[in-house]
DNA sequence: GCATAAAGTTAAGCCCGCTTAACTAAAAAG
DNA sequence: CTTTTTAGTTAAGCGGGCTTAACTTTATGC
C-alpha cells in the first residue's frame, strides 16, 4: 500500500512545481505582447483546433456570440486574425490564424519549449530512457481518460 | 542521436496534453466560484507562500500598490482574507487567507488532484515504480534550475 | 414559398482591473 | 527633531470583457 501513495505523491508534487513554472510563463508572455488572456486564448485555441466559426469561439469559451464577435473583431484589427467568408454557408465565418498571428503563438510556444529542453539536458542517456518511458504512459493515461469523458 | 530527441518530444507531448487539461480546469473552477482570475491568483498565491505584505502582492504580480489595494479590499469583504495590522511595522498590513479562502483553494486543489488521482490508478505497480522514479527526477531538475535563476 | 432557426454584428450599459495623483500615517535617516 | 522614505488607502478616469436586446442575412423545415 505504499506505492499507490508515492505516485499520488509524486505526481502532485510534480505538477505544483510544472504548473506553477508554466502559468507564469504563459501569463508574462501573453502580457509582453499586449494581449488580453482572453484574446490570448482565442489565438492559441485556433492554433491547437485549427480554424473555425465564431460561434465555436462562443462555445469553447462559454461566453455569449456577441462577446466572441467583439474578441475575435479586435483581433483581426490588430491583423492575428483573417475572417473570411464560409464559402458553404454564407451566414458563417470562417476564422483562422494570420501569418502574424501564427508567428506570435509559435513564438510563445517556442519559448515554453525552450525551458523543457533546458531540464531535458540534465540527465544521462539512461535516465532520458526511464523518463521517456513514464511520459509515454502518463501521456497515454491521459489521453485516453479525455477521450472517455 | 535519437535519445535526446526522444526526451525532448515526450517531454513536449506531455506539457501539451497536461497543461490544456489542468489549466481548463483551473479556470473553470475559478469561474464557478465567482471570482475573477486576479483575485482567485492572490488567494493562490498566498496559500503557497503564506501571509504576506500588500507591498510583496503588487511586486508579484506586476501592478501597482493602488491596484493591489483595491483587489485586496474585495477579497476582505467577500471574507476571503484576513487583513490585520502588522504588530513590527504599523504602516503595513499582514494578509493571510481566512478559514472561508483556505477552504475554496483546497477545495480547487483537491479537484485538480482528483484528476491526477485517476490517472494514477491506471498503472500496476511496475510502472507506478518507474513514473516515481522518473517524476522525482524532472521535479529534481526543474527545482534546480528555479533556484539557480 | 413562407415561417423558423441559425450565424454574426452592433449598440447600450455594467462591472472590473488598472493607472495616476493626492493623501495619511508610521518608520528611518540625517 | 526634522526630513525623507515606505506602506497603504482613496478617488477619478480609462479601457476591456461581458451581457442583453435589436437587427441583418442566409439556411432549413414543412
Amino acid at each position: 500500500m505504499t506505492k499507490p501513495i508515492q505516485i499520488t505523491q509524486s505526481l502532485r508534487t510534480w505538477m505544483d512545481v510544472f504548473m506553477h513554472r508554466s502559468m507564469r510563463g504563459w501569463s508574462q508572455f501573453a502580457k509582453s505582447t499586449g494581449l488580453s488572456m482572453p484574446q490570448f486564448s482565442i489565438l492559441m485555441q485556433l492554433h491547437h483546433k485549427g480554424p473555425c466559426g465564431l460561434s465555436e469561439i462562443s462555445e469553447r469559451f462559454d461566453i455569449s456570440g456577441a462577446a466572441a464577435s467583439q474578441l475575435v473583431d479586435k483581433l483581426v484589427q490588430s491583423n492575428y486574425l483573417e475572417r473570411t467568408e464560409d464559402p458553404s454557408d454564407r451566414r458563417a465565418k470562417l476564422l483562422r490564424l494570420s501569418e502574424n498571428g501564427a508567428k506570435l503563438v509559435d513564438d510563445g510556444i517556442q519559448q515554453r519549449y525552450l525551458w523543457l529542453d533546458e531540464i531535458a539536458n540534465k540527465f544521462d542517456a539512461a535516465q532520458q530512457k526511464k523518463i521517456v518511458e513514464a511520459l509515454e504512459l502518463l501521456t497515454h493515461a491521459a489521453q485516453s481518460l479525455e477521450e472517455k469523458k
